[in-house]
DNA sequence: TATTATCTACTGGTCTGACCACTCTAAAAA
DNA sequence: TTTTTAGAGTGGTCAGACCAGTAGATAATA
């Protein structure tokens, strides 16, 4: 268990729920011009530099973007911008490492049995259609394409490829799943012509 | 003396850069020490609220941690939680809305499981040692962490926090899935006494 | 001597006010 | 009308100041 110590919280911290309020009660939207950094220190009854240290802070996350002379804005996000940026963080504790087997077996798990739930006559057709062989030389990222463009929830995609990505880099193994199991349970045909 | 080396770079991201140097060529350490902000802004030639912006940038990824009086840190790993004020700016447009829910509901459905194969004995007198009160009274989260507890996949249990925290973030609802059928599904007793 | 209290130098936290570079817009000039 | 220009506003950066907290050295104490 961490321990988290202190939690005197400082004041751009402010600055980064005074911009969700802004964004609420404005109900801005992406693209919108936020209020001006002299604006929002004196509204806030703080310096205009540490009203910009709550602002670096949240352009580099990517959620908003300053154009100088101009203002500051609210970014189109990407949300999954924020995802890869933490994934850069868990990866990088060593110690999970060796969970990214297993996690990316769970989740493949959740994708092959929505997989079958959601479009099973659609992924088997697409199988079938090239055959066998074609997928196998496209290789296994390709084939669990097909199974992810049919559940159509970007977020769990985004953490199949993160998971995917990195255990590729750090193990030798090509494939952890035996893609020939996979295209039988869809019901299609793996013998050889 | 005029800075602003012409590119569009701003000069707070050098301060990054430069301390990807720090901890490069001072071989620095998690826990380790970086140098005060007014050395490094001599060193690179600018002023320390400069300085002080990217610190404050990176310091929301969690890479560092600044204690007053005492100086600037490096950090061991980030935990979901700064990332979770951050949450309530990313999601609005309704389709991340669902695929965080969905997403959240099958990282669980897939914890669960493993929960019962891999622990089920241990949650049960878990749960039973408190009652279900006690649980109800702690919450979702901490229920839940007994299951994740025992399953002992960091990675797993830091992608759950990283959703959990956007779903509380976006939502109003506390809780997503009935406890009273988590416990009994491990055969807890939830009549009140 | 060992302990406690105090001082001091240094650190981050914040503020003020200034100047620059840039962008927009509206008034002035063509 | 179109073009030019001047100004107001914005972010980018700076220097210097003061506060508040920490740690280590020093002095005072038991």
């Amino acid at each position: 268990m961490l321990t988290r110590s202190n939690s005197n919280t400082k004041a751009y911290q402010n600055v980064l729920e005074k911009i969700k309020d802004y964004i609420q009660i404005d109900q801005l939207k992406p693209g919108d011009k936020l209020p001006s950094e002299r604006e929002m220190a004196e509204e806030l009854h703080l310096s205009r530099s540490t009203i910009r240290e709550g602002l670096r802070a949240i352009e580099l996350l990517g959620l908003i973007e300053t154009r100088q002379g101009d203002g500051t804005f609210l970014r189109p996000y990407q949300s999954y911008q924020t995802l890869s940026l933490l994934a850069g963080f868990i990866f990088q504790d060593r110690e999970t490492k060796d969970n990214v087997d297993d996690t990316l077996v769970m989740i493949e798990d959740v994708i092959i049995d929505l997989g079958h739930i959601r479009g099973s006559a659609y992924i088997q057709s697409k199988w079938s259609g090239h055959g066998y062989d074609y997928w196998k030389k496209r290789g296994y990222k390709a084939t669990f394409e097909v199974i992810l463009s049919v559940i159509d929830n970007q977020l769990l995609e985004k953490i199949w490829y993160l998971l995917y990505a990195f255990y590729l880099s750090i193990e030798d193994k090509q494939h952890i799943r035996k893609v020939k199991d996979l295209f039988q349970s869809f019901g299609v045909q793996t013998t050889e012509e």
